[in-house]
DNA sequence: ACAATTTGAGCAATCGATTGCATATTAAAA
DNA sequence: TTTTAATATGCAATCGATTGCTCAAATTGT
């Protein structure tokens, strides 16, 4: 107990029986009486034991950490998902360890390197935008830990993924922008080699095919979908005379460009032009008009990915992994960008 | 080898020494010559070692981990901070834990609790808004673990300290609101408990001071600053009919909320009201006006606290804790919300 | 050429908890 | 009462790296 440290041998020689006793009682062990269990029980209160999870980490193989990846926790659709999974893995006594990707393929892949260093249970990531190759999740894979995506997620991989329905909540937005009125309604989209705008663009099109509205390859805009792309793409169609009178965006930054730029060109909103964004960031309903948009469900959404990461910590010992996927209906949030009848 | 994992054993036995002599050439240590040194270098990387820091760690005591505290990750703020700590973290080979406290005392107590268990090197933090206890912290500093604050700190404890220098952000702001010409600015503060709201709030007392305008209680209104507590505030203060022409806030979500207010009943901004916030939060260039608000420095603030957590990891040997108090210049960031000549 | 140093490396204990196997005690079955 | 089977605990190795101490070889000084 030198260092003010208890450790099971100090408990373990007031109670006069031997560690391992101890260890087993604490864990409850089946091997060992009610009563001994009690009795460390209580030994250990006295003491203020606390136990040395590093040793423990270091005979079991077991951190009880979890490494979590993400782009930037700078966002609230992934600080919520961490939340969520957070809830979850700290209910089981695992802590969590965040990475931020900064959406760069070097640091995801050093980031990844860094989290198997320290020993981690198991990952959870969702992948950078510019991570094409992701051989280092194979690395994940190899050393035998559970590894669950979401969100950006890819299917060069066989494991559980959890994602939002994007076709589906695109499609809602698309259909109540129809649903308003709109019939020239452009689409901001990102690179078709990210699974989520390919699907949010292909929810988009059925939507409009749904209701009898061709799909016009001069209405969809590819970019990176930050604010100053949304700015330069909204001001391109402007300049090009293109008629239109809704913008559907695959992300919320971008169309707040969008929206920028059409107040600075004197259109009226939502009159004149009707707006969609997706990924409900907090600040679209600061925004002048407020922002519909697509809330992603993220807090549920670190959950589940939580709880299947658990699934597969657990099953792991019989070595049989299934991977699944699971997929979460988004929700439109409706608020005046989008309406004729504005609200308050 | 077994199970794949090369240890020090198996490069001491390719190379026909002990592991001993692995373990010091891999530190480094002068006792080895530089020839084993090479050699044992080659080894590990032809048997693609990877040192077990778990192992490392219970021996000698250093996990490697930094535990970061923060109320949440989720702004912009605050995640800045926490990549100008991981910034100087890993180049110096140690991880980042990052823990939310989501501003609730009891969890901020758990996540250091957490963070102890983990057996973390030592802690950075930033104290939640509704922690008036911090005995928590105590427990940090008596576990003989360096602990550094940065933005919201207390001076119940004797620790190293990284902050901006609230007192001449908010002066300068009050300042260039004079400037433009306004004599009646409200401010919108929150608890004095909290230093950095207190500091702020003396900053804009003195810029009026300066000015010989005078500090009229009447203009100063504490809430929570959320964008809701903005909206009440600045309704209530035009229902009351006092006569203002800006509003300094605290925050840039309170003085979101205000601004929404005000274009509600008609103010035209920024002619009838000018308005400057502070944190420089992303949205606050996609408003509609572009919002003028205070930057805090926020990744140069988490360079500095890693540094200054460093010197005291280092220097703890010889165990002569210093604590000092680093104080950096916080940036007004000049838009168009503040400005009688608006700019594009 | 021999003692005194310096240099390089090995030995073995250690960090704290876990766990397979052995053993003692007690209860149940024959 | 003796055998069998649970039940409860102890023993000792182990996880992988680190480190104080010891010792042999090489170098230097006289």
């Amino acid at each position: 107990m030198r260092n003010g440290k208890t450790t099971i041998h100090d408990i373990a020689e007031k109670l006069q029986v031997t560690a391992s006793t101890v260890s087993r009682a604490l864990n409850n062990n089946p091997r060992i009486s009610d009563a001994t269990k009690k009795r460390v029980q209580k030994a250990a209160k006295e003491l203020n034991y606390q136990p040395n999870n590093i040793a423990s980490a270091l005979r079991s193989g077991r951190s009880k950490l979890i490494g979590v990846v993400v782009p930037t926790a700078n966002r609230n659709f992934f600080s919520s998902v961490i939340r969520g999974i957070e809830e979850i893995a700290n209910s089981l006594n695992y802590k969590v360890v965040i990475s931020q990707s900064y959406d760069d393929y070097e640091k995801e892949m050093q980031t990844i390197e860094a989290l198997l260093n320290v020993q981690v249970d198991g990952v959870i990531a969702s992948i950078g935008k510019t991570t094409e190759n992701v051989d280092h999740f194979k690395k994940v894979i190899k050393k035998g830990i559970p590894l669950v995506l979401f969100d950006r997620v890819t299917n060069e991989l066989d494991v559980s993924q959890v994602v939002i329905d994007d076709y589906f909540g695109a499609f809602q937005a698309t259909e109540h922008l129809i649903q308003e009125g709109c019939k020239r309604i452009v689409h901001f989209s990102n690179s078709q080699n990210i699974n989520i705008y390919k699907e949010r663009k292909r929810g988009y099109e059925d939507a409009l095919l749904k209701h009898g509205i061709p799909v016009d390859p001069e209405l969809i805009i590819f970019s990176k979908l930050q604010l100053e792309d949304g700015r330069r793409c909204m001001q391109e169609i402007i300049d090009s005379k293109i008629i239109f009178d809704a913008v559907f965006s695959s992300s919320d930054y971008s169309i707040m460009g969008a929206m920028q730029v059409l107040k600075e060109n004197g259109y009226k909103l939502p009159q004149d032009v009707k707006l969609v964004g997706f990924g409900d960031e907090p600040f679209t309903s600061f925004t002048e008009p407020t922002l519909t948009t697509v809330n992603q469900k993220s807090i549920p959404m670190g959950n589940i990915t939580a709880e299947t990461f658990f699934e597969i910590l657990n099953q792991k010992d019989q070595s049989n992994t299934l991977s699944k996927r699971t997929i979460l209906k988004p929700e439109l949030i409706i608020r005046n960008s989008s309406l004729n009848t504005q609200k308050k």
